[in-house]
DNA sequence: GCGATCAGTT
DNA sequence: CACAACTGATCGC
């Protein structure tokens, strides 16, 4: 819960996210993103009667929010003014004080935060310095590296402060597994129930705010089902959403919802009503999502876990992870933070500890010089003209330039490799400001989930870490592969030190696709879920932009070429399948099917056969999107680019098994 | 009656 | 152990 009070140091004129008491006397209004606590005193009769006295009050926002906001009937009296903002457009606004007239000038830029549908942060620039204003975010590893005007001649701004959301700035939640790894993980686990037959639904437990509309759209996307909601006004302007939501409740997904939302979870009933349209029993899973998060050194868990018969929770975050805030503002390198958030069972000061490390010294005002590979190299000359954070010389600054499609925009050469196939809702995430840069990478890196030791709670029956077991038959683009660095695809071996936990994660894809058995698995224990971190976690951070959390990328490439190998001809979705005996409760078939004390031996056999396949000079095939870029952008300025020799080292080293001194690997990849 | 606040729940 | 939303009780206008 934010309690960031609305007003900042250097711009005390104007409110952000906060409009009582002392806001009330705001000269503009700012609206990050539309979520309740965020928007407090927003329609309240103070603010509604100050407004139509002093007509030159406005509240900006993202294109999204305004939409959002306007769609509630309690906020229509804020529509004429309601100034919406582009994302990544610098736009003037005069803050101008009504009683003596005094004038103020300051530039705002709208930089996408990954939070919900229209979620910002903002970046003021003004004559007491520049500012951030984060919101609340979700941004992946490396994504402010990749935000270009968040520099300025080829260096990151002079930031003076970051007002920065600090939901989980704490140890405790240093990783949360990335949007993709999530996103994957729920897609397969709905993959594997929806497929069984019609009367097979998912019920997706998810509360009533904006943030879960990316969700709904890349399952429906992925699985051609619609999502059935109760409302969909607020997306009458997003084709791209709204394509993917129904209010007609005969489909196979729902995120419908009930006041007595709890018993319905409990009892597997759908909010909707728990038969066909021809009165056939509808079979029902549900899956709840929540935040889940794991310590530095835990063991490795997954993104699903099992918590009843057929009730499920996926990882769901809107917020970034310790370890995420921490690469975003250590590449920031303000001189103040601010933390917008204090968390339950820590103190401001604790939070400060850890956060003014990151800022420059007060000894050393000097900005810290940010390399920005290739980025950087990749400006274009006629972008130098307007860097040096000279915008007040200019009365009206106007966009830098033509806007182009966000990563275009940022990374060129990756959109090279993802453009290729136009991913059909990168426009709805465009539209949205939510997620894009992960998001639409991940739909082709097919990432997945595993994660480390899951935050359980005691709720429920006992619970059943339960894992996804195969993923969907991505297609990938043929990618270029970068010839300067060593491919961690080429070197790695899935088998290097797969121990019998590890394989009992690892069933036979076709195994599992041939009976159209549940990619689930199912273990009471919790303890032998895990998979071996050991490598993993020494796994580099070699995804490129929406790169995830720092480990877990060695098995999301392994399965992913498990998964193409074994699966490609799989497309055909929502068809019934006679084999499947529909009554089996999801957890009995996974017994049955995937207990991990038999694991059959031809599995791990066919697994050796597919990294053999992996290993293959084709391999390209299969790579994903994979490229060096997060070598040439170090998360820390102090990071060291890894040679060359050394990656190869390193990478032949995992590839045989043989031990490899931890340390130095991270030494030249993470940061501290 | 409405809104703000708080505690509790999910 | 979180979030974001909701519910219900209480208080004040």
């Amino acid at each position: 819960m934010s309690s960031f009070q609305g007003q900042m140091v250097e711009y005390p004129t104007i409110s952000i996210d906060r409009f009582d008491r002392e806001n009330l006397k705001a000269r503009a209004y700012f609206l990050s993103h539309c979520h309740k606590d965020h928007m407090k005193g927003l329609r309240a009769p103070t603010l509604k009667r100050r407004l139509e006295c002093s007509l030159k009050v406005h509240l900006y926002c993202s294109p999204v929010t305004k939409e959002l906001l306007l769609t509630s009937p309690k906020y229509r009296f804020w529509e004429k003014r309601i100034v919406a903002i582009e994302i990544e457009t610098p736009t003037q606004i005069s803050l101008i004080d009504e009683a003596s007239g005094e004038k103020e000038e300051i530039v705002v830029t709208l930089l996408p935060a990954g939070h919900c549908p229209g979620s910002v942060m903002f970046l003021f620039q003004g004559n007491n310095g520049t500012v951030l204003y984060t919101g609340d975010f979700r941004l992946a590893k490396g994504e402010a590296a990749r935000m270009e005007l968040l520099h300025s001649g080829g260096r990151v701004r002079d930031i003076q402060s970051v007002y920065l959301d600090t939901t989980f700035c704490d140890p405790r939640f240093y990783q949360i597994p990335s949007r993709g790894e999530c996103l994957s993980g729920i897609l397969e686990l709905v993959r594997s129930w929806i497929t069984r037959s019609p009367y097979h639904v998912v019920w997706l437990n998810c509360k009533a705010a904006y943030g879960y509309a990316y969700l709904f759209t890349n399952l429906s996307e992925e699985l051609g089902v619609q999502v059935h909601v109760d409302k969909l006004d607020m997306f009458r302007n997003m084709p791209d959403i709204l394509q993917h939501l129904t209010t007609e409740r005969s489909t196979q997904i729902h995120a419908c919802r009930h006041p007595k939302a709890e018993e319905y979870y409990q009892w597997n009933k759908l909010p909707c009503g728990t038969t066909s349209k021809n009165k056939i029993p509808l079979q029902t899973i549900s899956i709840k999502p929540s935040t889940m998060w794991f310590g530095e050194r835990s063991r490795k868990t997954n993104v699903i876990v099992r918590t009843g018969e057929s009730s499920y929770r996926a990882c769901f975050s809107f917020h970034s992870s310790y370890s995420e805030i921490k690469d975003f503002l250590s590449y920031i390198c303000p001189m103040n933070v601010y933390p917008n958030v204090i968390p339950v069972g820590t103190t401001l000061d604790k939070v400060k500890e850890i956060l003014k490390p990151l800022c420059r010294s007060s000894q050393n005002t000097e900005p810290k010089y940010k390399p920005l590979g290739k980025l950087k190299r990749f400006r274009r000359v006629h972008l130098d003209s307007e860097e040096e954070d000279d915008l007040f010389d200019d009365p009206l600054p106007v966009p830098l330039r033509h806007k182009l499609p966000y990563q275009l925009t940022l990374h060129p050469e990756v959109v090279l490799l993802t453009a290729v196939p136009q991913n059909p809702s990168e426009k709805l995430r465009k539209s949205t400001g939510c997620c894009e840069v992960e998001s639409v990478h991940n739909s082709f890196l097919a990432n997945f989930i595993d994660c480390e030791e899951s935050n359980s709670e005691s709720e429920e029956e006992s619970e059943i870490s339960a894992s996804v077991q195969d993923l969907d038959p991505v297609v990938l683009p043929q990618q270029k592969v970068d010839a300067d660095v060593p491919q961690w695809e080429v070197f790695f071996k899935r088998n290097d030190n797969v121990t019998d936990e590890g394989l009992e994660n690892f069933p036979s894809s076709t195994e599992t696709r041939g009976s159209q058995s549940p990619k689930l698995f199912s273990d009471s224990d919790g303890e032998s879920t895990h998979i071996s971190s050991q490598n993993s976690s020494q796994s580099t951070h070699i995804t490129e932009q929406g790169s995830q959390g720092w480990d877990s990328q060695a098995d999301t490439v392994l399965l992913s070429s498990q998964d193409r190998n074994g699966d490609n001809g799989f497309l055909n979705k929502s068809v019934h399948r006679p084999k499947v005996k529909d009554s089996v409760p999801a957890s009995q078939m996974e017994q049955n099917i995937l207990s991990p004390k038999d694991t059959p031996s031809h599995v791990k056999s066919r697994e050796q056969d597919i990294l053999e396949e992996k290993r293959l000079p084709n391999y390209s095939t299969y790579t994903d999107s994979q490229s060096s870029s997060d070598f040439e952008i170090p998360s820390t300025p102090e990071a060291e680019l890894p040679k060359q020799e050394h990656l190869q080292y390193l990478y032949e080293r995992l590839a045989t098994g043989e031990n490899i001194v931890v340390e130095k690997a991270h030494s030249w990849i993470f940061k501290n």
